[in-house]
RNA sequence: GGACAGUUAGCUCAGUUGGUAGAGCGUCUCGUUGACGUCGAGAAGGUCAGAGGUUCGAAUCCUCUACUGUCCACCA
């Protein structure tokens, strides 16, 4: 930082911004000052603002998805920081147990090595190196976002922490019966080989066979016939009068393996309108059949095994793939006349895994569950019934709200959650078995070294791992230390925002509520803003298949910088809104970022060293231009801090960029060209501004906060207050009419493309504006390129001149030549044409009784003003139509 | 099958409690003006998806329709 401001010269300044040259260096020396640590300001009483980063996945690179995330959490926390508030932010990775299983196991693939060659422990170790290199690269993305988190406080989901958090919560939930291991129909992933949650399942269309099967006296339709082996009960709906004389009867029917003993049964389960409206039913493989075969306590037998194969119980197919083995089956029932028919064109929803995309094969399987249904003890609450009530009652708050709905009608239909997956990387379960007591697991936080019941030292360990979503679900209190009573976690929890997409509102948001209600008796944060996702400009998807349509961001921030692109995924989104990327995008918000720069600029080649070391004085304001911008600056930082606090980050960050471009340096600058310059109102502004700007952009905004000699960072700055005294809306509204005058005059040129090199002269009367138009002349002449300026309250109409009437105010640009009598008087009647249609507009209302009776005062007042306008523009303009007249 | 969102200028999107439609990009014309060509000035371009209703007044509120998208449920 220079100790010592001296005079700016064009040199020191390049023309254009460029990030490259900055961002990093920047980044480092607020990391090296400590500025990403939580202030408490002595005496203050700020209540803590936190974000729990959510944790991307240790399997690789950042992807726009980061980064939109990043960009949002960092403007909250940038605020949040600057509004005085002590602000945590925590950076952390999760472990993703299958997805990273998966990565490490495909890698060793290509060295044609399996994990079961390298064994538990080395295959775990070589998944942790895999880690440790992908969790630098994502560490170093996050910096290069430039975003502003605590890396001292930094969590992986596998640290000792964490780790003991989950094994904490484990035991207490299974102490509270909550937690417990049953044979019950999970999903399961012959690739992965492991179980999976309802919701890790995706959906595939697809066409397949559907088979009509002779069975007995019905026929039975099915797209899988590998799993009817043993199908001997037929279910019909009780209301189904074609069915209703077989129910309760037995029949011998002729089947796959020879003749088995059939029963036919009623319930609800079955649809009267699907297919034929009789099935018969395979427990062991579909969660409806098994809840069927639970009401009528029938046995439940497996057909496939977790390989994908038939079990033994499929006699001579047995052993065989069961995909493979359909086509033999059904040859094998045709062969016996009992195939009916093929529909070849049935469309149905195939279960896929959602990692590795091979298809589900649901199965009972002896698994650790989390009872969500059960009272808690002590709390008479379920679990269910708690994550339900905590946003009922708006001790958490969704946007959009409308994922308030969809989140309580998810939780309502939420079944037993499945946590224990058959891989080796993650959280082992902390349970052990002893061979001397069997049906008598031991949970334990920490390893035991004996039986608690038998004292027998041979026990082993369940070998199956935690969901990772289970240790997510901890993540808010885990990271600040949980179990261990720790002052950050008194401080900052419940944090204050979780920051995530709508597409894990699911996986994540929702087990959050349930493991934090249900662990600390507290809510895991107060409000859950979900973002859109982001998308290609044809709004697809962005993905990795797809290269030409995927943004990678550190290509965008190498040529554009992190404030572009930052910008340009804040700007255009809102709270489940999807964002739609492009280059051409971030081009155009880096050309603001530059516009940044060159107001800097050129206030910096306009001001002196003791301007810029002189703290701004009411005294200071001096023009009507200086009242002006003061206004509309302070009618900006009430409306961006608002928009910030409702969390309307998109409207806020367009307010401002509005504010810079088109007021700040269109006009103001302009103004301030010439005899108008006001350093301390200039420099003013600009700091303001660039406070404003700081949590959108905070790379050049700290860059430029440098230059003009301040001392202290500008993300440590406070935040701009809203200062009633700094607003003249009296002197505001003349500054507009001025510009709207001077636009006017810039129309008339183009419109008659006068040459723009050549400055005319004018006569302007300007009614009760003359007084201001003196004080402005210099800038109306240079704005609007002007010679000489006749300047009077009113006078006659020159014969042959271009006329523009606007603000009350008249303009004449007198011709002695080259004028078009009957171009100038066509031009005219357009514009009377306007005036006209748009009073005949408000005179109807004007004329409407009930218009005038109903409608609010301001509005009739609105619109006899813009009446009356319009009115005195037409006499003007009918003056000076009848002078033309006459002059041709 | 159930639920929800969206449909506004060529493209991407704003549009607060109803007061008569805006921006950026793109297009066209022009420009070496004391910061910026990553710029400046100006212009063209819209029956606010369609129909009906409430109202003095509807892009905005209500109903229906069409199209697009998302989520949930999964069907033997």
């Amino acid at each position: 930082m220079p100790k010592k401001i001296t005079q700016y010269t064009e040199d020191d300044l390049p023309k254009a911004y460029d990030a490259n040259l900055f961002e990093d260096s920047i980044y480092k020396n607020w990391e090296k000052a400590g500025a990403f640590k939580p202030v408490t300001k002595k005496g203050s009483k700020k209540k803590p603002f936190t974000i729990i980063m959510p944790p991307p996945n240790a399997t690789g690179t950042l992807h726009l998805g980061h980064a939109s995330m990043l960009a949002l959490q960092d403007i909250m926390i940038r605020y949040h920081r600057m509004k005085g508030e002590p602000t945590l932010w925590i950076p952390g990775t999760d472990h993703a147990a299958i997805a990273t299983q998966n990565k490490v196991e495909k890698l060793l693939a290509e060295k044609s090595i399996t994990r079961h060659d390298l064994g538990r422990k080395k295959f775990i170790k070589e998944v942790e190196e895999f880690v440790k290199g992908s969790q630098n690269t994502i560490r170093n993305q996050v910096r290069k976002m430039g975003s502003s988190c605590d890396w001292s406080r930094e969590t992986y989901t596998l640290d000792a922490g964490p780790s003991l958090a989950v094994r904490t919560v484990f035991k207490q939930m299974f102490d509270d019966g909550l937690i417990y291991r049953g044979n019950r129909i999970v999903n399961w992933c012959p690739r992965c080989q492991s179980t999976l949650a309802d919701d890790e399942v995706k959906y595939k269309e697809a066409r397949t066979k559907f088979y009509y099967l002779k069975y007995g006296p019905f026929i039975i339709g099915t797209a899988r016939p590998e799993t009817k082996f043993l199908d001997k009960v037929v279910v019909v709906h009780p209301d189904d009068k074609r069915y209703r004389k077989y129910v309760g009867k037995t029949f011998d029917v002729p089947w796959i393996n020879g003749t088995v003993k059939a029963t036919v049964l009623a319930d609800k389960a079955s649809d009267p309108t699907f297919g034929t409206g009789a099935m018969t039913i395979t427990p062991a493989h579909s969660q409806i059949d098994f809840e069927i075969a639970q009401r009528h306590k029938l046995e439940i037998v497996k057909i496939i095994d977790e390989k994908g194969n038939l079990t033994e119980h499929a006699g001579e197919f047995a052993g065989m793939n069961a995909k493979v083995s359909r086509e033999k089956i059904i040859e094998a029932l045709d062969a016996k006349g009992l195939v009916e028919k093929i529909d070849e064109n049935y469309i149905h929803n195939l279960s896929i895994c959602y990692r590795c995309d091979a298809t589900i094969e649901p199965l009972t399987s002896t698994q650790w569950f989390i009872n969500v249904d059960k009272k808690i003890p002590k709390r008479s609450k379920s679990l269910k019934q708690l994550s339900i009530e905590v946003v009922k009652n708006g001790k958490i708050e969704i946007l959009p709200e409308k994922f308030e709905k969809i989140y309580t009608h998810w939780m309502g239909n939420l079944h037993d959650w499945c946590i224990s997956r058959q891989i080796w990387f993650g959280h082992q379960i902390p349970v052990w078995y002893c061979k001397n007591c069997p049906g008598k697991p031991i949970v334990e936080i920490d390893t035991p070294a004996r039986c608690s019941n038998c004292k027998n030292t041979e026990i082993t360990q369940d070998p199956d791992v935690l969901d990772t979503w289970f240790s997510s679900g901890l993540w808010t209190f885990s990271t600040l230390g949980w179990p261990k009573k720790t002052p950050d976690l008194k401080t900052y929890h419940p944090t204050s925002v979780l920051e995530t997409g709508y597409d894990i509102l699911f996986f994540w948001v929702a087990r959050m509520i349930l493991m934090t209600t249900y662990a600390l008796n507290e809510v895991p944060f107060k409000t859950v803003y979900l973002h859109g996702l982001v998308r290609t400009r044809n709004g697809e998807k962005m993905s990795k298949s797809k290269p030409e349509t995927c943004i990678d961001p550190l290509d965008m921030i190498s040529k554009y910088g992190a404030d572009a692109l930052r910008l340009s995924m804040v700007i255009g989104g809102g709270p489940g809104n999807d964002v739609r990327l492009y280059e051409e995008k971030i081009a155009g918000y880096r050309n603001f970022v530059n516009k940044i720069w060159n107001v800097t600029r050129f206030i910096l080649l306009n001001t002196t060293p003791s301007d810029l070391s002189k703290p701004f004085n009411k005294k200071d304001v001096k023009t009507t231009a200086d009242k002006w911008i003061l206004t509309r600056l302070q009618k900006l930082i009430k409306e961006s801090t608002q928009l910030i606090e409702k969390y309307k980050f998109s409207e806020a960050g367009m307010k401002i960029y509005d504010f810079l471009w088109n007021e700040m340096a269109d006009w103001y600058l302009e103004f301030s060209k010439g005899e108008h310059k006001n350093p301390a109102v200039l420099l003013h502004v600009l700091r303001d501004t660039l406070k404003l700007l700081h949590p959108f952009v905070p790379y050049i905004t700290e860059v430029l906060w440098e230059k003009l000699g301040m001392q202290k960072f500008l993300m440590l700055e406070e935040w701009p207050t809203y200062n009633a005294s700094l607003i003249f809306p009296a002197d505001a509204k003349k500054i507009e009419k001025i510009y709207t005058l001077i636009t006017e005059i810039r129309k008339v040129r183009a419109e008659y493309k006068l040459d723009p090199a050549k400055k005319f002269d004018a006569v302007i009367y300007g009614g009760a504006l003359t007084a201001l138009l003196k004080e402005k002349e210099q800038a109306i002449k240079r704005l609007a390129n002007l010679e000489n300026i006749t300047l009077a309250k009113k006078g006659t109409k020159p014969e042959k001149a271009l006329s523009v009437i606007a603000s009350g105010v008249e303009v004449y640009i007198p011709f002695d030549q080259m004028f078009d009598i009957e171009k100038e008087l066509e031009r005219i009647k357009k514009e009377l044409a306007q005036h006209e249609k748009e009073l005949a507009g408000l005179q109807g209302r004007l004329h409407n009784k009930t218009f005038l009776g109903s409608a609010p005062k301001e509005v009739v007042e609105q619109v006899k003003s813009d009446a009356a306008r319009h009115t005195e523009a037409i006499t003007k303009l009918n003056e000076h139509r009848r002078g033309l007249e006459k002059a041709a």
